[in-house]
DNA sequence: ACGCGGCTGGAAACCGGTGTCAAAACCCGA
DNA sequence: TCGGGTTTTGACACCGGTTTCCAGCCGCGT
């Protein structure tokens, strides 16, 4: 550990004979400048394993190399998954992620925000549903300077980009699967109003039971807001009916761990009297018992691809970039009872 | 938005008619200042909104106001619980949060965060387990010049802060429990080898089962390694012996839930045949069915003293701080059958 | 009245990069 | 050989703070 200094700039460019000027410009791949040049100053960059500081460079440039993730999501799974998909996309990059959690109720929400983003001179934000679907933050975010992607909202916003899974598909498709092990009385349980990805998963149910030539009754209907207790009361309201379902479709695992509460808890046997099919795939899907069928979508690959956007603008299209998601069928949808 | 540029150090020093370096002076709450011209400063400061820019800052000191969350952490619900925490601390400082999950198998780990460090200048740098464990890895980030946070390993490191929760006493508690509902037949399933929590819950369990005047019985003990399929595996094992036991101790939830599948599996019903309890009260521990028994901690108000440890190196005292666990009793553990 | 040490506060250099702009070097045909 | 246009390069200011070093001012002892 007798290793002096870091290297800078200035020790670069005097040991390769060139201006510091001239360094930079190789540092930052500028195209007009002699090859040979290029050349020398690398292998002096190599050398002495010379790394540009980041701090002199976000006080240059006023703007620092991180991307915040910003986010006031219940679904650690979900945040983690996000978290280290960024992380692969930007490890070997000078970039770093810095996160916060904040809680979008709060009435100072954009002030903070807005003061977050200034002091820490973001390169690039992520907005995490609910979070997403929130238009005036995105705006605030790209007045501030920021790219910005919004992750699994559904609507093309002109100047954020935008990654989302199809879940309007994906819905429509369990709902099919359940028709096809026989059900015809399917409950649905709706994500909380005002969440895009809750009206995604309500025009997929709509959209399946129609498909599967079932009619829909309003008294199988409930709406949750996609935490454990609103799947679970749900649940009670559902199965408590004249003539409940015989299947119930939860818009994501929370909500559905909360229907299969509801379920024992009146004595049901699941999947046997009842089936249940929940959405996400979050690590209580498989470990829940039984094991609960639900839709995955993939949240990693889909950090991934927000991180390259946010990193690489000039690559990457601003376009939406949409992620199939897939229906893992477990044990909790069997054949209806006859 | 028609504000032309946020103040800068020159604006105050110029509107209050003093030099930068007494406006600096006021900043870091230098001592030695006279009281009017301080007085006048922040007035100034106060009046124009002035924030220091943080990369200037960390440009001239050579050290980021960062601090880092270097985790390898299955257990989402707890990584996220400590950046909540974390943020709960230094929401309105100037510090930011940034993450860095690794793979503590990668045979570059110490090269890699060493790197990371360096580029970021990071301030701190938080432990979490298992890496908070490894003391190589404490050492490089404390060499780099970051006060260290090392959460929930027990032993006392010199040089680092250490936040953690008393194990021990909590599974003995639990066992106690156990016991007290009538099991005699307590089954053990440890974490992996090499954990230090994995170590103190097992001293813990035998503690415990001391405390009752119960006997160990050796073929009830099992090891995982805290993740779903282990505890499942080690499920299927207990309680294909002999003499199955009433009741099994896991030492996470996670595994916990994995016992519980093996005992639905079998046919056992729960917790009528079998009592489980589990560790960490995550998620997971509320939603399956039955609600499971646990231990719960308080990571989020452990992380939140580990920050201000972090960011105050010089108000915190260099010690170890515990945290009372808790018995949370639920429906996955009832009174032996007879 | 004078000299001296202790406080205060300012000028200027510095941290390690990037932008501007003009000079230097190079190319080519006339 | 020269002029004009096009690269390529370097000098220098600048980003917004902190640190070093020194001058001015004060009260105080003699």
């Amino acid at each position: 550990m007798a290793k002096a200094q870091k290297p800078t700039i200035n020790d670069v460019a005097r040991l390769s004979g060139v201006s510091k000027k001239t360094v930079s410009r190789v540092i930052n791949k500028s195209p007009l400048l002699n090859q040979a040049t290029r050349e020398k100053v690398e292998a002096v960059i190599a050398q002495l394993d010379y790394v540009p500081n980041p701090q002199a460079r976000a006080l240059a440039l006023r703007r620092n190399f991180l991307i915040g993730l910003i986010h006031d999501n219940p679904n650690a799974q979900m945040v983690l998954g996000v978290q280290e998909g960024i992380l692969d996309t930007i490890r070997s990059t000078e970039f770093a992620l810095v996160v916060r959690p904040v809680d979008r109720h709060s009435p100072t929400l954009l002030d903070d925000i807005h003061r977050f983003i200034e002091q820490q001179r973001l390169y690039g934000v992520m907005l995490l549903p609910p979070l997403s679907e929130n238009d005036e933050l995105a705006r605030l975010c790209r007045d501030l300077g920021c790219t910005v992607v919004r992750m699994g909202s559904a609507r093309l916003d002109d100047e954020a980009h935008l990654v989302a899974s199809n879940d309007q598909e994906a819905v429509s498709e369990a709902v099919a699967w359940l028709a096809e092990l026989g059900h015809t009385r399917i409950g649905f349980i709706a994500g909380p109003d005002g969440f895009r990805s809750a009206r995604e998963r309500e025009l997929g149910f709509i959209a399946g039971m129609g498909r599967a030539g079932l009619t829909i009754d309003p008294a199988l209907l409930a709406r949750g807001n996609y935490q454990f207790e609103s799947g679970h009361a749900a649940g009670q309201h559902l199965l408590g009916t004249a003539t409940p379902p015989t299947a119930i479709f939860a818009s994501n695992d929370e909500m559905a761990a909360g229907v299969l509460h509801a379920a024992c808890e009146r004595g049901l046997r699941v999947p046997h009297d009842l089936s249940i099919i929940g959405f996400d795939d979050t690590a209580i899907a498989a470990h829940i018992w039984p094991p609960l069928t639900t839709v995955r979508w993939p949240i990693r690959a889909m950090a991934r691809t927000a991180a390259l956007k946010l990193t690489r603008p000039e690559t990457a299209a601003r376009d939406a970039a949409f992620f199939p998601s897939e229906l893992v069928r477990r044990a909790s949808a069997v054949r209806a009872p006859s």
